[in-house]
RNA sequence: GGCCCCGUAGCUCAGCUGGACAGAGCGGCGGUUUCCUAAACCGUAGGCCGUGGGUUCGAGUCCCGCCGGGGCCA
């Protein structure tokens, strides 16, 4: 079994998509709406609520089934209202009746049960929805939430302080972080601030591999810059590390223990100049973390698993439990016409020819048992690996871990042992991240780690900025293939989509300063004011506002922060699209009449907020202002 | 050879865990400015949602086959 790296290889050219979209693990689902957890009553809870309660009442009277569940939903057509409910149509065929007359019954039902007059109409349409149109003064009132949670507005319990860790980047400490390394970061840390958002208690968490092969090829590096310092020529071998950080490294041994180790033997400073090098390479990684924002809360060891006999101890419990026997790896299948494959131990050194310990992973979905020792009875990788999920398990109710797509194999297994373990493979969640391509105006960045010519982490973030790095690494779907142009990300310009999110920002905010200027007020939620925005545009952009909670609940649960990259473009979109057709009658957002320039105003800040909050899940940041660029006119 | 993923407008991609006539950005074409940022907006052209079946009241979304691209195990 080879050593897998943990992250995307990101340099790799030309590489297509490749991914396993994995949903959300179903309990949480079901708990995703508990009624009345949230702190501002949202619009969309108080239908549910009104249907539930007229749909439990008929069942309770025996007019109808009890109800299974039911979407109520915002339509894409404003026309058909602010909600549709399918649930005459799910209900129907237990009923024994048509969809369009069930819905009769229901939207009756309904109207005795919204007491308070809060639905203005509900219409059945087409093949059996009932379309609701939500008392305007709802919404009215419901945007005064927007001021009484400021900052925190969209935050949400659903999550109901459960216990997440979510493990990403874990990169190889071998060497600095690649652009690769840079998505899954900036995806990961987006999941971990969209859990934090939505009520869970989260950990975000680095594994490092400081224990295998790969670090003991850069120990060995090391030792031929070491021998290099001290004037011998040396030629690196084709699986070394030569960066220059290598060298930093040998010269920091070289000024500590002098020519001490040159003509030792191996055994004698092969540990010492790895845990000297993981340490110098970890630093680099921090910072290459820390320029894009990034903390980790915790860093475990690969090594200190072993160190801490915490290994040990889990191989034991899975002979305890009847989990592993001593066998063979199935051999390979030879090919039609062509002799059959030799006996040949792979990275790790494990061959199908060696007697291992194999872990019963394909009892539990896996293609193959896993070997978890290898013949000279030395734990492999995936022991570890596996000791390490079971013991994340012991800490927390959730995993996510966010891989590069190439790992796809290597799921199954995970989700074997957690199941095997006593745990549930709903436990896990695997974010992949597909592969990264670098592009310069449309040109490809050639990238080849043999070459030495993969792009860092560090060049990018250095090149367009933090924040244009975040956001266009949040742009795409994880599981989707991500070009990466940095011509585009560098630009500013209203095409590059991170500039036009917060140039929104800022232009709101200048409004609201122009606003203070002309001695007006501060915006404060007054029902007066804001019943004043009647028109479609405002009234749209209510309705995204108020969306915005229900907007992160989702990207959260199903671990995708693209989707909130998506809600703020469209929503400023909107807004800028508002703003141009107040241009027209000359009355933008500051007018002739007091109470509806208050509304207006008010309406503002509320965009502003989410604009804020939505940039913060994603870490990047909400610029107050930017600078005017002269707008050189081309003869 | 086995397993997995992808295939939506010229390009890059969304499509809220099946819903009402399929969307955005870029690019193309045509417009809008006495600034509370034109670093913006409006209009227009462009798609048998790879393909053939199936499930369903209803499929871009679920199931099976095929074609094409990729990944993993070998």
């Amino acid at each position: 079994m080879a050593r897998p790296p943990r992250c995307a290889p990101g340099a790799a050219p030309a590489a297509a998509p490749s991914s396993v979209i994995e949903r959300p693990p179903r309990r949480i689902l079901q708990e995703a709406r508990p009624p009345g957890m949230r702190s501002a009553p949202m619009v969309r809870d108080l239908v549910i609520q009104l249907f539930r309660d007229a749909l439990a009442r008929g069942a309770a009277e025996g007019r109808w089934p009890a109800p299974p569940p039911f979407a109520v939903d915002a339509p894409r057509d404003p026309r058909h209202g602010d909600f549709a409910v399918n649930a005459a149509m799910v209900l129907a065929k237990a009923a024994g009746r048509p969809p369009r007359d069930l819905a009769h019954a229901i939207v009756e039902a309904v109207r005795a049960a919204d007491v308070r007059g809060d639905l203005a109409a509900l219409e059945i349409a087409g093949p059996g929805f009932i379309n609701v149109r939500v008392a305007p003064d709802v919404w009215f009132r419901a945007l005064g939430g927007v001021e009484q949670q400021g900052a925190g507005f969209g935050r949400s319990e659903v999550g109901g302080g459960r216990k997440v860790i979510v493990e990403y980047v874990s990169a190889n400490p071998t060497g600095p972080m690649h652009v690769g390394h840079g998505r899954n970061a900036v995806v990961g840390d987006g999941v971990a601030r969209l859990l934090a958002w939505t009520g869970h208690a989260v950990t975000r968490e680095y594994y490092v591999n400081d224990y295998g092969a790969q670090v003991q090829t850069l120990a060995r590096s090391v030792h031929l810059r070491y021998q290099e310092l001290h004037g011998r020529s040396v030629t690196m071998p084709p699986k070394s590390y030569p960066g220059e950080y290598v060298v930093d490294i040998a010269r920091d041994l070289v000024a500590e223990f002098g020519d001490a180790y040159l003509d030792a033997p191996e055994r004698d400073w092969l540990s010492l100049f790895r845990d000297r090098a993981v340490k110098h390479v970890l630093g680099l990684i921090r910072g290459d973390l820390a320029a894009i924002n990034i903390e980790f809360d915790r860093w475990s060891s690969e090594k200190a698993l072993y160190e801490s006999g915490t290994v040990d101890r889990f191989v034991k419990h899975l002979e305890e439990k009847g989990l592993v026997y001593v066998g063979k790896l199935p051999p390979p299948k030879s090919k039609k016409g062509q002799p059959p494959p030799q006996p040949q131990a792979d990275e790790e050194g494990v061959s199908f020819s060696d007697d291992l310990t194999l872990f019963r992973s394909s009892r539990y979905g896996d293609e193959v048992d896993r070997p978890v020792k290898k013949s000279d009875g030395t734990p492999t990788y995936f022991c570890a690996d596996i000791a390490y999920h079971w013991d994340k398990r012991q800490r927390a109710e959730v995993l996510v871990d966010v891989l590069g797509a190439d790992h796809g194999g290597y799921v199954p297994r995970l989700h074997a042992a957690l199941e095997a373990l006593g745990a549930s493979r709903d436990d896990l969640h695997v974010v992949l991240i597909q592969m990264v391509n670098l592009t310069r105006g449309g040109e490809a960045v050639k990238m080849s780690k043999r070459a030495g010519t993969v792009v860092s982490l560090r060049e990018v973030v250095e090149e367009v900025g933090r924040d244009a790095a975040r956001f266009l690494f949040l742009q795409r779907r994880a599981d989707a293939q991500l070009d990466f142009d940095l011509e585009l990300a560098k630009r500013q310009t209203l095409d590059n989509p991170v500039f036009y999110v917060q140039y929104g920002h800022a232009r709101i905010s200048s409004i609201l300063a122009k606003a203070r200027e002309a001695g007006l007020p501060e915006p404060r939620f007054d029902l007066e004011a804001v019943r004043r925005l009647t028109s479609p545009e405002e009234q749209d952009l209510i309705r995204r506002v108020l969306a915005f909670p229900d907007l992160l609940v989702g990207a959260a649960l199903s671990y995708e922060p693209h989707r909130v990259a998506f809600y703020l473009q469209e929503t400023i979109a909107a807004f800028h699209s508002y703003y141009t057709q107040g241009k027209k009658t000359g009355e933008r957002v500051i007018g002739s009449d007091p109470l509806t320039t208050a509304g207006r105003l008010y309406l503002c800040r509320a965009l502003q907020q989410v604009l804020s909050n939505g940039l913060d899940a994603l870490g990047v940041t909400a610029p107050e202002r930017m600078e005017t660029r002269d707008i050189v006119e081309e003869a």
